[in-house]
DNA sequence: ATTAATAATTAGACAAGACTAAAAAATTAT
DNA sequence: ATAATTTTTTAGTCTTGTCTAATTATTAAT
């Protein structure tokens, strides 16, 4: 069994990991969990004695096949317990990450296998994300950020990058949810916002706005 | 905010708690929480400092008011969890004891809300232990074990004193489950065997198995 | 190719929470 | 009342995970 901190560095990892070869760095770690490099630096050698990482010496860290594996869990965790706050708790999705990163430390093989069956096998969490199976394997969804639509291009809005309070409020406020129907009408050159139809609204957004939602193409 | 270790020591003065004056002493914490006496006395001073308990060198432990609010949360906190394991999850009244160990600890005052209401505000835990309020108060049923019962007594069966593995799965095992009428029909001299009638079945008894059901008299 | 800047690692310290062994206080037995 | 036993506390050590400060390696700039 791992500690909360091992799985939380696991998990840093998992979330830095790019598609390319590179390893993940050691600032960047610390950066994700608020922590010193220094602390950091301890810790890999830590997962790497126990084999959780592959580690050498100033040129970063990845996750072996069992690292990712834990780390997948422990996201998997967070994730259907993110959609048990929503679904059935009557929690918002910007109130639900700070107690589901206390959740995902719950060990119990039974408990996540029955949540799961509660909650109806979901495949993503509130904010988009998918949820990996058992094995860590992610269903990969075709998305690609409002911004990078053209001018009549359309989709679906299917998740946030940003997944903090503020954005995820400000969507609420705009009445703009997971699974609304979006249409780049036109865009300013301007100030790089961009007029979109939503759900048979028109409205404008912004450039920063347009760059943290996932749209499905159409 | 307290630790999860805080919080079980905690917890464990406030079950040892006897309704007499004297204070808890520091062998029965250790027993309890299956650590050494040296660890209990350094761990009591910490909580004497932070004013949540009463402490009296060699004279054992009591609570203060804030210290049996905390740990009323915690036992509340545990026990609602049981009752979603069991209501909800499929878990087995056997099976509940060491996840909510776990979920004890997780702090966020909404989640506990509305788990309650969810749940729809149970006033007991699948084995009968009664659940505090929001303010740490308890509701007194009157109780007493089935041992104390003489012969031609009745009443219904509430609760375990034993939670145990292997104490609830004899119970399922005889089909015993709270709620059953039971009525004592005789009691063996030799021995101090029990013979009932319990949801129209007749059985006998061991005294060990007795003196662990509680009865509500009728 | 050196030098300057940045990033990563090591060294040393600290707090929480546990342990063993030794000392001190309280309780029980004679 | 004194001695023996049990319980509790203290002293000192260890592990985990963190930090600051100093050192070393890598990368960027001249
Ligand atoms: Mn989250
Ligand atoms: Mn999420
Ligand atoms: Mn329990
Ligand atoms: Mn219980």
């Amino acid at each position: 069994m791992f500690s909360q901190s091992e799985e939380n560095y696991l998990k840093a990892i998992y979330h830095l990991g790019n598609p390319s070869q590179k390893g993940v760095s050691t600032s960047d770690i610390a950066n994700k969990l608020d922590t010193k490099a220094s602390s950091v630096s301890d810790m890999i050698k830590k997962l790497s004695d126990k084999k959780l990482v592959e580690y050498k010496k100033y040129y970063g860290v990845n996750l072996t096949k069992k690292g990712k594996l834990i780390a997948a869990s422990v996201v998997r965790k967070h994730r259907l317990w993110e959609v048990f706050l929503v679904d059935k708790l009557n929690f918002t999705w910007d109130e639900v990450h700070d107690v589901a990163e206390q959740l995902e430390h719950i060990k119990s093989k039974k408990l996540m296998e029955e949540l799961d069956s509660f909650l109806g096998f979901p495949k993503t969490d509130p904010h988009g994300d998918p949820i990996p199976d058992k094995d860590g394997n992610l269903q990969t969804i075709e998305k690609t950020l409002l911004s990078n639509l053209k001018k009549g291009e359309s989709g679906i809005c299917i998740g946030v990058k940003d997944s903090s309070s503020d954005f995820l409020q400000y969507l609420d406020k705009q009445n703009i949810k997971l699974g609304d129907q979006i249409k780049v009408m036109d865009k300013e050159a301007f100030d790089e916002s961009t007029h979109i139809q939503i759900a048979n609204r028109n409205m404008n957004i912004s450039k920063k706005i347009a760059a943290n939602l996932y749209i499905q193409l159409q």
